[in-house]
DNA sequence: CACTTTTCCCAAAAGGTTTTGGAAAAAGGA
DNA sequence: TCCTTTTTCCAAAACCTTTTGGGAAAAGTG
C-alpha cells in the first residue's frame, strides 16, 4: 500500500507562496465567489455588512494576504519605491544618512510599499543601478540623494515623465519635487551668533564642490557676514574633500592659522571635526575656548568630542518621512513642481561656541 | 475635427509600464508569437538560431524588457532577498556596514535580484518588519545581521523552513547556513602578538553581551593568553554598551588604571575607541608608548586617529558576496547545513601596537 | 515513396489578484 | 399586483509572463 505523502507544505506548489491560503481557496472555505472576497476586503460598499464581517473574520483567522505581485501585475504598479546609495562618493556619518533612510523606510512601509536599495561605487554605476530599476520597470518612483550642481540623474527622470523626489536641489529649470534643508539659513544663523559673540574673524570649510548643498551653506555665510557688518576674506574658505575626511580639514587647519590674522572661529560639516580637532591640538588651541567651532550635522562624533561639538541639526528623520509622502502624490499624478520644500534647520549650542577669548 | 489625441505615452494604459514595449506588442512586430519570443530571448533549443538572432536584435533595438512583475507571478518567485536593519541598536560604523551590504547588494544584482531594505528601531519592529516580508510573500529569502546569541529570528525562519543565511552566528542546534568572521582566531591572534611583544598585562573590552560575536572574541582572547602563558584576570576584562560607545568605554579606561597592576595593552572594538583615547588622554598616558591598542574592525576612525590604530580586518565585502551566493543555493532548495563559512581575520599593524615601554 | 525523426513554431493554460459589466434577488412604490 | 430601484453577488476579463503539450513542416532513413 502506497500512502500518498503531502509534505508539511498546504499545497505543495512551486515556489514558496504554497506556504499560505489564497483568494481561491479563501473565498471557497467562505463559499463565495473570489471577487466578492475581494471586494470585501477592500471595503466595497457592494457587500453586505454582514458578508464583509464574516469575510474578514475568516481572512484573519486563515492568516490570508493577498499575494502582493498578484495585486501588483493587476494594479500596474510595483508599490515599490527605489533608492541608490554611493557610500564610497561621501564619508557616510552614522546618524545622519541613516536617519534619512530611517524616516523613509518607515513611511514607505506605512503605505504598504516597499523599499529597493541599490548600493553603486561611483557615479557611473549610480546611473546604471538607477536605469535598471526605472526601464526594468521595478519602480515607482525613485528618491534621490547627494545631489550635484549638475545631476544626469535628474534630467534622466524628468525626460522619461518618471516620479521621483529630491533631497537636496540642483541647477535645474524644469520644475520638480524635493525636500531640502535650509543650510543658507543655517548658516547665516550661525555665522550672526558667532558674530553676535563677538567674533570678527569667522572661517568656512565647506562641502565639496560639485555637490549642491555647499552652495547654500556659502550663500548662508556670506549672508551671515553681511548681516553683521563683516568683511568677506576669500583666506578664510576652503572646500574640503569627502573622501578624505579627516587629512584635507587637518591640513587646512594648519594652514589657516599661518595667516597674519587668523580665525576666532570655524564652520564646517561635522565629519570634518576629526581633523580641525587634530590640527588645533597641534597649534596647541584649545577648540572652544581659543576658536569657537559650529558644526553642520548632529552626528554621534560631535557629543562625543571634549568639548562637546555646537552643531546645526537637520532633521533627516522627518524630511525622510516628508520625501515619501511627496513621491507617493507624485505617482498618482500630482504636479511635481508643487512639492518644494525648504525646511528649517535648528542650532544646538553646546560647549564650543563661546566669545572670543 | 476632433483628433484623438494619444498624449507621449506608448499605449497610454495604467500605470508607467505603458512606456515600454511588452511580450505581445514585440511578437507582433516580429510576426511570431509570444512563445517563441519568450523562448528565444531565454535562449531554449528550440528556436532556430536564425530566428532567435532576429528576435534578440529587435529586442533590443525595442529596447524591451521582460516585465519583472509578471514573470515572478508565473515562476512562483519573488526575485526579492530582505534584509531588516537596525540602526540604534548599535554604532553603525561607517565603512564595516556599508562594506557588508555594498558586497550583498553588487552580488544580489548580478543575480538579477532585488534587495529589500527594513529599518527598524528595536527588536520588536526588527521582527515585525521581517514578519511582513516573508507572511506577506515579499521575500524569497533573508539574510540577517547583529545576531544574538538567542535568536528569535532563526527559530522563526527555521520553523517555517524559510531560506535565510546569517551573518554570524547564534546558539541553535538545527543546522542553518551562515558566514561568520573568525572573531576567536582574530583575538588569539591579537592577543598573541601583543604577548610576544612583551605585554602582560592585556585588558578586553569586549563587545555589548547578549549578542553572538563577543562570544567568539572572548574565547580568542583567554586562549590567546593561555597559548603565551599569561593568567586570566577579570579584573581587565569589560563589556561595553552599543549604545553609548564612547561615555562606557571613556569610563571603563579610567577604570582600569586604578588598579595597582594596570594594563600595557589593550584589545577591543573599534567603535569603542574615541572614547578610549579621551581616557588615556586624561590620564596622561599616550596610546601606542604607554599603552598598546589593537581594534577590532578597521572603520575610517582608525586611520584618522594619531597615532593610527592597529586593528583587525573583517573583509566585509567579501563576507557579503558570500552571504548571497550561499543563500540563492539556499532558495534553490540545497541544505543549508552545507553552507557554514567561518572568514579569516587579517591583522593590520599600525601605530598602537609597540611592545611595553 | 513511405515512414520516422528532427526541427521549428504556437495555442492555451497557469500564476493570483482586481476590475468590469452585469444579473438575480430583495425592497420599495403605485 | 406590477414596475422600479436598491442591494448583493458573481462570471469573465485583464495584467504579462513562462511553461505545457502538442502539431506542422522539413529532414533523414530504408
Amino acid at each position: 500500500m502506497f500512502l500518498e505523502q503531502s509534505g508539511n507544505r498546504i499545497g505543495l506548489g512551486k515556489g514558496f507562496w504554497s506556504m499560505t491560503i489564497n483568494l481561491k481557496q479563501l473565498s471557497k472555505l467562505l463559499n463565495l465567489s473570489p471577487t466578492t472576497v475581494s471586494r470585501a476586503l477592500a471595503d466595497y460598499p457592494d457587500v453586505s455588512a454582514k458578508t464583509r464581517a464574516r469575510v474578514k473574520q475568516m481572512a484573519i483567522q486563515q492568516g490570508y494576504q493577498p499575494n502582493p505581485v498578484a495585486r501588483r501585475l493587476q494594479k500596474g504598479k510595483t508599490e515599490t519605491i527605489g533608492i541608490v546609495i554611493t557610500p564610497e562618493q561621501n564619508y557616510f556619518s552614522d546618524t545622519f544618512f541613516i536617519d534619512l533612510l530611517s524616516g523613509i523606510s518607515n513611511q514607505i512601509t506605512r503605505a504598504g510599499y516597499e523599499l529597493i536599495l541599490g548600493v553603486a561605487s561611483d557615479e557611473e554605476h549610480e546611473m546604471q543601478s538607477m536605469r535598471r530599476m526605472v526601464e526594468g520597470k521595478r519602480v515607482d518612483g525613485m528618491i534621490l540623494t547627494l545631489i550635484r550642481e549638475q545631476d544626469p540623474r535628474v534630467g534622466y527622470l524628468l525626460d522619461r515623465d518618471f516620479p521621483f523626489v529630491l533631497y537636496g536641489r540642483t541647477r535645474e529649470t524644469r520644475p520638480y519635487a524635493f525636500v531640502d534643508m535650509d543650510g543658507k539659513q543655517a548658516f547665516e544663523k550661525a555665522c550672526t551668533y558667532l558674530a553676535g559673540l563677538g567674533h570678527r574673524r569667522i572661517a568656512l570649510l565647506n562641502g565639496e564642490p560639485g555637490f549642491m548643498f555647499p552652495v547654500g551653506c556659502r550663500e548662508g555665510y556670506e549672508s551671515g557676514l553681511f548681516l553683521s557688518g563683516l568683511e568677506l576674506d576669500s583666506d578664510l574658505i576652503q572646500e574640503w574633500k569627502h573622501k578624505d575626511p579627516s587629512q584635507s580639514s587637518y591640513r587646512w587647519t594648519l594652514e589657516l592659522f599661518k595667516n597674519d590674522n587668523p580665525p576666532t572661529a570655524i564652520l564646517f560639516q561635522t565629519e570634518a571635526v576629526n581633523g580641525i580637532f587634530r590640527g588645533l591640538d597641534e597649534l596647541n588651541l584649545q577648540p572652544g575656548k581659543d576658536v569657537a567651532l559650529i558644526g553642520y550635522d548632529d552626528l554621534e562624533i560631535a557629543k562625543i568630542h571634549r568639548p562637546s561639538l555646537s552643531v546645526l541639526r537637520p532633521q533627516a528623520k522627518e524630511a525622510g518621512q516628508r520625501v515619501v509622502n511627496i513621491l507617493m502624490e507624485v505617482i498618482k499624478g500630482e504636479d511635481p513642481g508643487k512639492f518644494q520644500e525648504i525646511h528649517q534647520v535648528e542650532m544646538v549650542i553646546r560647549e564650543t561656541s563661546l566669545p572670543p577669548s
